[in-house]
DNA sequence: CGCAGGCACCACGTG
DNA sequence: GGTGCCTGCG
């Protein structure tokens, strides 16, 4: 290794991070507390890879989330320059994928399978429940899927899950012998559509590698060195499919892993910490390194965390530690209902800014479920601060766009009938439920996709006429999709379908969002054709199909087009929390049946993972803490009450900002207004209006030139309302867009004069 | 037979 | 608050 080598980034590491980066051969370990460095310990030793000379076509690097892998490939680039980009980076299944769309006939799909989403992936379900005429009380959805998925990930077909006696006996009891059938019945009509669910992505790569040995010595070879993060979240599949791929005769075992065991928090697909305690049996000589030294976090946060992770019993054995002594203790909120923890969370917000001089974008509130975000986001918007939110509904779920995704899906994939089900009669073309469910019959008895059904044999029905116009159009859009660039197909498409006139004639407020969305995929669909390089492993691939489109969003997800580069405050899952670092955090939500979640209240494993999730959340936060529950909550549809979680007392009372006992509920005082302090205006602060006393009046008497009061925009003037019930009104304290168009129908208004 | 509106039921987390 | 199913009407 040369002195220069040396000089570029060596130096930015500590001692065991160095030993970790410089170990390049052979199996290697590294078990990573937060805040340790990881990231920078794997973008180092790929970059170190790629300086020593390793082609980076040969390194697979395989990260959870695209932004993680995003993340990986921009460091490196910093290290070595772009040929970073010609990384194997990426997830599990976006890399996966892009592997198959080029092995696929191999076992047996088209190349151009479609990728079955949650949605569809559920509604093939139902559809195979009712049509073996069970019910979907006795075959909850959710359920089926699970047993399905868990099968899956546990390489089990449902030839093999026939005669497994655990399952089909557990199956039984549980008054649900079917699964099995429907199981096999799932997997035929996948088949047959030429799809693949999320799980098959990564049991279709296992296949590919393990029936075709041609197949599988390509990848054996191309991938000398494979790299694999947060590995603690890997799943059975997931690590027989690395083993195949770096374990064969007279390999070197190139294959390095780095995780954590205390922040493993997604059991619930499947992820097992088994496999960190199986690499060292399963590798031979594995050289394994700690890191232990947080350079996040302040003493108090870090000793917190400790303490909590504690009461977990089974762990590897550490000791994370910090040298920033000092700063500020965690502080506690307590608050009577979920509204008043949204209230308090913002003022405490404002009082940070201020106190601190923290931005908004050093700022996050991590909540347990995302349906807590509303109360936040009213109140933050209510305080004029600006936020981004992650998760939730994600753009490519929303109904117009998944509608004309699937024109898209069902062009490139005519077999694929979750896509036909959804397009076949939107817009309304007088193809009703009774034609549907014949179809599906019809295809069901084939044997076949419903487009291949409906050209092999003659539809009786009355609505006859219309399908055969129906399958008319999207032939003519298959068609245009190989001589068409993607964006004029797409154009093409969003036109002829109806899609766009329908929103058009409509002209609701509701209409002309799904307008807007539908013209922001084609803005993201031209980008995607006017772009003039595409990272694509070691091509530069010059397709710019509408069949290509598709393989690059059938992936992707909200967090990867929302940037947080207008200094906004971050609200998110504390599980898209990880990898993660905000100066301030709030953890938010603190109450049992919540965080811990009620679904784990009976397992102690669950527990455990609850509090590594608990850990996670805590660890996000460089300098400032501040945790917070509320006695009462509103919580499906009633108001429940809920004890403060069991997670607040296991933070030592020495690592809080007020001295309270802890011994009763009632111990938690009200955060102390700090030195005099009072929660400054910042810009234009919105008057707060309490829901309570919040008196909207039926629509039919607001009239022009009214004053009224809105939940979310404050006070306001109505302008005009038009012959369809739409409001033009001038919202007083709003710094931007002051007009607003409000559908009457459901505005909440009060007069105020 | 298709459609709109009403209504029950559901909601943990992710690719 | 969203959505998928059911019902009664055209």
């Amino acid at each position: 290794m040369s002195q220069e080598i040396a000089q570029t980034y060596l130096h930015e590491l500590n001692e065991i991070q160095r030993q970790a980066v410089l170990a390049s051969d052979g199996p290697v370990m590294v078990i990573a507390g937060p805040g340790s460095g990881k990231t920078r310990v794997l973008t180092f030793k790929i970059a170190h890879l790629i300086k020593l000379g390793v082609a980076p076509w040969n390194i697979l690097a395989l990260t959870f989330t695209n932004k993680a892998a995003r993340e990986m490939k921009d460091r490196i680039e910093k290290v070595v320059g772009s040929v970073a980009n010609r990384v194997w980076a990426g997830t599990f299944h976006s890399l996966f994928a892009r592997i198959l769309r080029v092995e696929a006939q191999h076992i047996g799909f088209p190349n151009d399978f479609s990728i079955y989403d949650t949605t569809d992936s559920k509604s093939l379900v139902t559809e195979i429940i009712k049509s073996l005429g069970l019910n979907t009380k006795n075959y909850p959805n959710g359920l089926v899927r699970s047993r399905i998925s868990s099968a899956k990930s546990n390489l089990i077909t449902p030839k093999m899950y026939a005669v497994n006696e655990d399952l089909m006996s557990q199956d039984r009891m549980g008054n649900r012998p079917m699964i099995q059938v429907i199981y096999q019945k799932y997997v035929d009509k996948c088949k047959q559509a030429g799809a693949m669910d999320f799980d098959d992505l990564l049991l279709n790569m296992f296949k590919l590698l393990y029936q075709v040995p041609e197949i599988r010595t390509k990848y054996q070879s191309q991938f000398r060195y494979v790299l694999v993060d947060e590995f603690q979240d890997t799943n059975y599949l997931q690590y027989e499919i690395l083993k195949l791929l770096s374990q064969y005769e007279g390999s070197e075992e190139n294959v390095c892993i780095v995780g954590d065991d205390a922040q493993s928090i997604y059991s619930f697909r499947g992820a097992t910490i088994e496999n960190i305690l199986q690499f060292e049996t399963d590798y031979k000589n594995v050289q394994v390194y700690k890191l232990e030294q947080n350079y996040r976090s302040t003493n108090y946060i870090v000793e917190a965390a400790n303490q909590v992770i504690n009461h977990n019993k089974r762990q590897i054995q550490k000791k994370i530690w910090t040298e920033k002594d000092g700063g500020e203790k965690i502080k506690l909120i307590k608050a009577m209902t979920d509204t008043e923890e949204g209230k308090r969370i913002a003022d405490s917000i404002v009082e940070h800014k201020n106190r601190f001089n923290v931005s908004n974008s050093d700022i996050a509130i991590l909540y347990r479920t995302n349906s807590q975000s509303r109360i936040f986001e009213e109140y933050l918007r209510r305080y004029n601060l600006p936020y981004v939110i992650f998760g939730g509904l994600s753009f490519y779920q929303r109904k117009e766009i998944k509608d004309l995704i699937a024109y898209f899906r069902l062009a490139v994939n005519l077999d694929d009938n979750e896509a036909f089900k959804r397009v076949i009669n939107f817009p309304k073309r007088g193809i009703g439920k009774t034609t549907v469910d014949q179809l599906l019959q019809l295809a069901d008895d084939n044997e076949m996709s419903i487009m291949q059904a409906l050209s092999a044999i003659e539809f009786k029905g009355r609505a006859r006429t219309k399908l055969v116009e129906f399958v008319k159009m999207i032939h003519a859009f298959r068609a245009k999709i190989t001589t068409m660039t993607a964006y004029e197909a797409a154009c093409l498409i969003a036109r002829k379908s109806g899609i766009t006139e329908l929103y058009k004639n409509e002209g609701s407020m509701e209409s002309m969002n799904r307008l807007e969305n539908i013209n922001s995929l084609l803005d993201g669909i031209q980008e995607f054709v006017e772009d003039d390089l595409i990272e694509d492993g070691e091509e530069y691939n010059q397709d710019r199909s509408l069949a290509k489109y598709l393989q690059g969003i059938s992936l992707m997800t909200d967090q990867d087009n929302e940037e947080n580069d207008n200094d906004s405050i971050t609200l998110m899952s504390t599980h898209a929390a990880k990898g993660l670092e905000y100066r301030s955090v709030f953890v938010v939500g603190l109450e049992e049946n919540l965080f811990p979640s009620y679904m784990s209240l009976s397992d102690p494993a669950q527990i455990d993972e609850e509090r590594r999730l608990f850990y996670v959340a805590i660890t996000r936060a460089e300098e400032y803490l501040t945790l917070s529950y509320a006695n009462t909550r509103y919580q499906y549809g009633s108001v429940r009450n809920n004890e403060p979680s069991r997670f607040i007392e296991e933070i030592p009372v020495d690592n809080y900002d007020a001295i309270i006992t802890m011994r009763n509920p009632d111990r938690f005082a009200e955060p102390k207004s700090l030195g005099g302090l009072r929660a400054p205006r910042i810009q234009k602060k919105l008057d707060y209006i309490d829901p309570e006393n919040f008196n909207p009046v039926p629509s039919h008497k607001l009239k022009e030139g009214m004053k009224v009061l809105h939940l979310r925009f404050g006070k306001g003037e109505i302008i005009s309302i038009d012959e369809s019930k739409i409001a033009t009104i001038e919202f007083y304290d709003l710094v931007e867009n002051q007009e607003k168009r409000i559908a009457l129908r459901y505005a909440k208004l009060e007069i105020i004069e």
